[in-house]
DNA sequence: TCGTCATTTCGCAATAATCCGAAATGATTT
DNA sequence: AAATCATTTCGGATTATTGCGAAATGACGA
């Protein structure tokens, strides 16, 4: 109780802290995405997205919602965080792998959800 | 130099994302300290003093100015890391930690630098 | 109900961050 | 030059973060 306002700004900070996490705040920038959607951007195990989305959620950058067996997060509403969002987008546009995952985006969002997550299915075995 | 600003983001928001630095630069809001005044008012080692100043100065958000045997550092001007600060300030000044720091910045910054500095050499023998 | 699929949780190994005291550095004073 | 003082760097132990594969969970369809 004595310093809940700093302990939430590190976190908060904490959350953003990470190359990954920051790629993928970038990639909702564009809209929501479904796990698989991402974990197939930014090619790394599922697991390890999901911890990422975990945190960021937590956190309060990004709201999730279910639907059926996928999960879609997006960014989320709460003003302080987008506004400290905001303040990175600078930043990120000019950065390369955050441009080139804004490209997979476009790509990723135009296949049906059923093709990217089989794909992902058949990756895997 | 595939990802230079995304490393550069993230290295910034690693500096901020811990209590003790968010404290130092909320302290400096003020004003300019030298070491031994920030030390005393974090009550923390010299030496991790000095390694968090080390590390904000890296990522940019404060500049050293050096005196004698006396090192100050005070908020950065380069407007991105200013920026980001500003987003900051809202969220710490409500915090009991930091309010308190600002209150003991207030006496320390009235106390003449060779007496604080004496005080501390005393508390290390 | 059973199998399948997307997602999450768990266990664990590897890496990074944090803190301190001791030693090193640089500047000042005697 | 030697002693003193503020600060930084170093060595280390301790704790947190990260990433993966394997197992668990929850939802859908056969």
């Amino acid at each position: 109780m004595t310093n809940q306002t700093l302990r939430n700004s590190v976190d908060g900070l904490k959350a953003l802290a990470h190359p990954v996490r920051l790629r993928i705040l970038a990639l909702l920038r564009d809209g929501e995405l479904c796990v698989c959607q991402i974990t197939q951007t930014l090619e790394l195990a599922s697991s390890t997205i999901s911890e990422h989305l975990s945190l960021l959620r937590k956190a309060g950058f990004i709201e999730e919602r279910k639907e059926g067996k996928w999960v879609f997060y997006a960014l989320s509403e709460i003003p302080e965080r987008l506004a400290l969002c905001e303040s990175l987008w600078t930043w990120l546009e000019g950065d390369a792998a955050v441009k080139a995952d804004a490209r997979n985006g476009v790509k990723v969002r135009k296949i049906p959800l059923a093709v990217t997550c089989c794909a992902m299915a058949k990756k895997r075995a």
